[in-house]
Formats: C-alpha cells, sequence, structure tokens
DNA sequence: GAATTCAATATTGTATACAATTTTACTCCC
DNA sequence: GGGAGTAAAATTGTATACAATATTGAATTC
C-alpha cells in the first residue's frame, strides 16, 4: 500500500494539463462555484486556470463522459441540471448495483475487511458527532468503495462513483436532513454487522435499507429548499 | 417520431468535426477495423479521416466516454481490451439493469406496444431464417431498446447503451453459437408471452435467462477462437 | 546474450490564430 | 409590445506550429 500510495503521487504531479483542469472543474462544480445549469464559457475557464482552450476543450469532454456536464455541438458546455426524475432515475440503478455489490462482497470478504469497516464506522461516528459534514461524507465513501472493492467488479464501482459524484454536487449545496447522520450509522451498523455474519439476506436488507433511506433524505433536502 | 426523424437528420449534417470523426471512429472499432488492443495513433487517424489532429482529440476523449477506448495520459490512446473478466463484470450489471427495465416497464406497457415488440419479433424471426446476422443485431437491439424506453429510465437505458457497443465489437469478431439464433428467438417470445400477461415474475424469470445465455454464448464464442 | 545508457525519432500535449456558428443588440414595422 | 431582419459581438470549432514526453535504435558494458 505504500508503494501504491507513491506511485499515486508520481502519477498525479506528471499528470497532463488537461487533467489537471478536469480534476479542478470538477472540484468546482461539486462545490457549487459553477451551479446547476451553469454555462461554462471557454473564455471564462481559460481565465480562471490560466491555461489555454485546448486543455479546458479536453477536461470538459472527460466531465461530459463522466457525466457531470453537458456539451451541446457549437452551443457549448453547462453543468448538468439534475432534477428530481433524474435522480430518481438514477438512484433506481444505483441501488441495484450498491445492493448487488455489497451482497457479492460476502464471497471474498475476510475479518481484516470487516475490523476496516468497523474502524471507518468508528471514524464517522465520531465526525458525525462534530458534525463535520466533509468528513462525514469522505468516510461514507471510503466505507461503501471499501466494501466495493472486495466485491471487485470494477464495472459497477465505476458506476457508482459517476453516481457519487453527481449526488455529491447535491449534497454539498442541499446539506442532510436533521436526522440523516443518526441514520447512517444505524445503518452501516447493520451493514457491518450482517456482513460480518456473511448473511446473504440480512446484507441485502440493511444495504438496501440504506440505499433507500439516502435516495429519501436527499429528494426530502432538493424539495425543501424549492430546487 | 417522423419530426424526430427529421430533427435526427438535420443535426446529424450540422454536426461539428468532433462528432463526425467520433461515429466514424466507433464504426471503425466495432467492425474491427481496428481491433482489440490496438494503437490508435493520432497521425495515423488524421491521414485516415483527414482532418486535423483537434477534432480527432475531441472524438478520442469522447469516445473514451463510452469506454471504448482507453486514453493514458502522454501515451495515447488504444481501444479497449475485453478480457473474459471484464466481460463478466460487465454482464453481471448488465443483467441486473435490463431485467430491472423489462420488469419495470410492466408499469407503462399498452397493447400497442406488445403489438411492436411481436412485430420486431417477427422481422427478427425472418432475419434469422436468412442468417442475416447483421439485420439480427439490429432487430435484437431494437425489441430491448422498445422496452427500456416504455422502463422509461434513461440513466439504465445509457449504461446499457454503452455495453451494448463493448458486446457488439465482440459479436462482429467472434458471432454467434451455432444455435444463438433460435435461443433468441425463443427467449424473445417468452419476454414477450410474459409482458402480455404483464407477469412480474414470469418477465424477471424470462429475462434473466435471456441474460444468462447471452452471455454463456458470448464468453463460449470468445474462449473457442482462443482470444 | 542481457542490461544499461544515450541520442534520435516518434508521438502526445499545448498555444495561438483564424474559421465557423451562435448570440446579442439594434432598427423597423405592425 | 412583439416579431422580423440585419449587423456586430461573442463563442465554439479547427488548423498549424511548437513544446513536452515516450519510444526506439544503437553503442557500450558486464
Amino acid at each position: 500500500m505504500k508503494n501504491s500510495t507513491e506511485a499515486g503521487l508520481v502519477e498525479k504531479l506528471a499528470d497532463p494539463t488537461y487533467s489537471r483542469v478536469r480534476e479542478k472543474l470538477r472540484e468546482d462544480i461539486v462545490s457549487g462555484y459553477f451551479p446547476s445549469g451553469k454555462r461554462l464559457k471557454i473564455a471564462e475557464l481559460i481565465d480562471r486556470y490560466s491555461v489555454s482552450q485546448m486543455p479546458i476543450r479536453e477536461a470538459l469532454q472527460q466531465l461530459q463522459g463522466e457525466g457531470l456536464i453537458i456539451i451541446e455541438p457549437n452551443k457549448g458546455a453547462h453543468v448538468r441540471q439534475i432534477d428530481q426524475g433524474f435522480l430518481e432515475n438514477m438512484y433506481d440503478i444505483r441501488q441495484l448495483i450498491e445492493v448487488y455489490l455489497t451482497v457479492k462482497s460476502i464471497d471474498h470478504i475476510q475479518d481484516k475487511d470487516v475490523k476496516e469497516l468497523i474502524q471507518i464506522q468508528g471514524k464517522y461516528e465520531l465526525a458525525a458527532k462534530k458534525k463535520d459534514y466533509d468528513l462525514c461524507v469522505k468516510l461514507n465513501k471510503l466505507f461503501h468503495v471499501t466494501i466495493y472493492a472486495v466485491a471487485n467488479n470494477p464495472e459497477g464501482s465505476q458506476i457508482l462513483e459517476k453516481h457519487w459524484q453527481l449526488i455529491n454536487t447535491l449534497r454539498f449545496t442541499h446539506g442532510y436532513g436533521p436526522d440523516r447522520l443518526a441514520e447512517v450509522i444505524e445503518e452501516h451498523r447493520n451493514i457491518i454487522k450482517a456482513l460480518d455474519k456473511r448473511d446473504v439476506i440480512a446484507v441485502e436488507k440493511a444495504a438496501t435499507a440504506h440505499c433507500v433511506a439516502a435516495k429519501a433524505d436527499l429528494i426530502s433536502q432538493i424539495s425543501r429548499r424549492g430546487n
């Protein structure tokens, strides 16, 4: 893991400009600097990121591939607008895959994996107590990504990663419902318990409940703010 | 539908160069002109498509977004190599979504939809009798796309479309097993019958069987040719 | 023969300028 | 006030040349 970390650092420093622009632009979308529906004009991005138009255009194409933006020929790019219909559809697919991966992780999961999940969950509970939402988002992701890695279906993981970026832009803007952090803690505990027992039915039930509740909370938050 | 077709034609003629290159390059990949793993050098693509490097680069980024190619920074692009592991993973996810969409289509399906499926199936059976594989591929896709449209979850449909492109490159190269066309006919009939009855369990069973068999046939074909 | 080093060549990435298309602003007319 | 037409301005798309990086081939060493 240490070598992997170092290799990752080397790769990052050597990234071409278009990759660095893509990362920065994604951050700016997720953080809300460029809000839902915002027109992304190349001249403005040139000013903001201090590069020429070519890496901007490359980065935009890549982010379109990730689903974060939409490019219309001859008209330019804008941040994807996520209405409730889109969110419902996305979450329906997300639930299929997330439940499948969580259940499939039983095939390969080991005690060290369960220990790791417990550790992540402990950190999540501390972060939740401190209302450190940023850290909660990161740890929630780590929790699930750890499970996906055990499940070992990159195709599924990649689709969920795309969804996660879209969901995260909404979470940044709309936040969590008042009880959501406590609910997540309970739901994660249920998932850990079921995985520890390698109980397929319980895992499926716990993962489904987690997904259903996340979807309901986000839709509730969006409706509350009158998107 | 007529207006939609005309609008499609207008859009196509007005497409920028990078869109036209993307379409042509996709065709060249799916048809096997650029086979699995092939390095896609920009200079060669410039010669082949008679455009400058910029629309080539844009098209490559878009096709990466579709999953057909892989771009490595500073090293260039190559056609995605689809090994058995990748195919298994992809089909596992594909099956989740396809079964879900087929079952969900029950919510909205009307008699005219069932009639349309029967019509498509009739054409498929004729094409199969004539061993017109190209037409079989198109009609099989139309059959499923018709169901997905009724299901009305574009997120799911788009993931399946990406999968379909990848699968199609393999089908073009490796063809079908000797009994596969007859099996597809039987499987499609079962799907139609179950949809006609709006029988959730039967639809789920028929759609699952169709997916499982398609996966098994393709993997068998690939293994046979020693890819 | 295999491994290493280095220079030449090939290829990808980027900047700049110009071409093509869309948008905006203005005027005129009903 | 709204619609139509037109020109100017803004923006996207593309070509070309050069910069940066990777690959290949040759020479040297063990």
